[in-house]
DNA sequence: TTGCTCCTCACGTCACGTGAGGTGGC
DNA sequence: TTGCTCCTCACGTCACGTGAGGTGGC
């Protein structure tokens, strides 16, 4: 039996490349404190991330590429998903349902905000479909009307 | 009777506002060559926009936003988009119909393009949402367990 | 040992934001 | 005439790109 490698770690470049990213980028992230430092390194050393880091990049990019969020809001997103885990953590030590219905709500109205935005922008996106659409309609016509000739 | 004011203009304040933008961003579309420049003017005159104009930086906001382009991208469809009206004029002017043929093909390729990115998108923002949604299932069973409570 | 990838400056670029100082039109 | 909006530099900023010169690990 092999091992299920529990414990995959990445140079900068594999984990830019796997993100769709840059190694610049990536740096870049870490240097205004949108990413964490990779993990404990002296002066110079190669930076190691593991597949929760890659995860973590990716639905950055996501959100920065599909909903056109500055690294200002970026930054605070991550901010409070950080905040939310911190709260899973907390959950299990408390059995005050009034804290944990807090907890829940909190974590609600987050997700229902960036729910918001995602279909908005899928909204527009809609009509931008449908004016290329009939627009393609037309052309068609156009088009069937030449082939007779 | 009142005219229906065919020749509304407007000034690069108001532009950019009903477009949802600002003057600068205006002035430096039209700096790289991206808007035309706004008529005859004397250096140092004030510019004055069409209701076309208006409707074509709307339409170039649009598609930097939704599809996130660069301004290099919107110039080249800028300029397809030019070239498309000024074989719609040529149109008139010949009977060939493989000519009206390669004229009408030309913008079915360049419409099948941008739908094929802006469809790409809604997909994108599809899982997006879709994963969203879950996490909010979720967070309703955990907030409706602790109704109970 | 040889490549390849990584490291840290540091300057360049894209797409504007933001004054500074001055002029134009209702 | 008084505001308000406009004008043109020109420097600042955000989000990186792109070398320069040097070091680390399979």
């Amino acid at each position: 039996m092999t091992a299920v490698s529990p414990e995959r770690t990445f140079r900068i470049g594999e984990l830019a490349r796997l993100a769709g990213t840059t190694a610049r980028t990536v740096r870049y992230y870490e240097e205004i404190g949108l990413l964490a430092e990779a993990g404990e390194r002296e002066a110079g050393a190669h930076r190691t991330y593991s597949e929760a880091d890659l995860e973590r990049l990716r639905q950055v990019l996501r959100l920065k590429e599909l909903l056109g969020l500055s690294l200002e809001e970026l930054k605070r997103v991550v901010e409070a998903e950080e905040a939310r885990a911190a709260l899973r953590r907390e959950w299990h030590e408390t059995e005050d349902p009034a804290t944990r219905r807090r907890i829940v709500d909190e974590a609600l109205g987050h997700v229902g905000g960036q729910l918001e935005l995602v279909r908005r922008r899928r909204a527009e996106l809609a009509d931008l479909e449908e004016e290329l659409v009939a627009r393609r309609a037309r052309l068609r016509d156009a088009r069937r009307d030449l082939e007779g000739a």
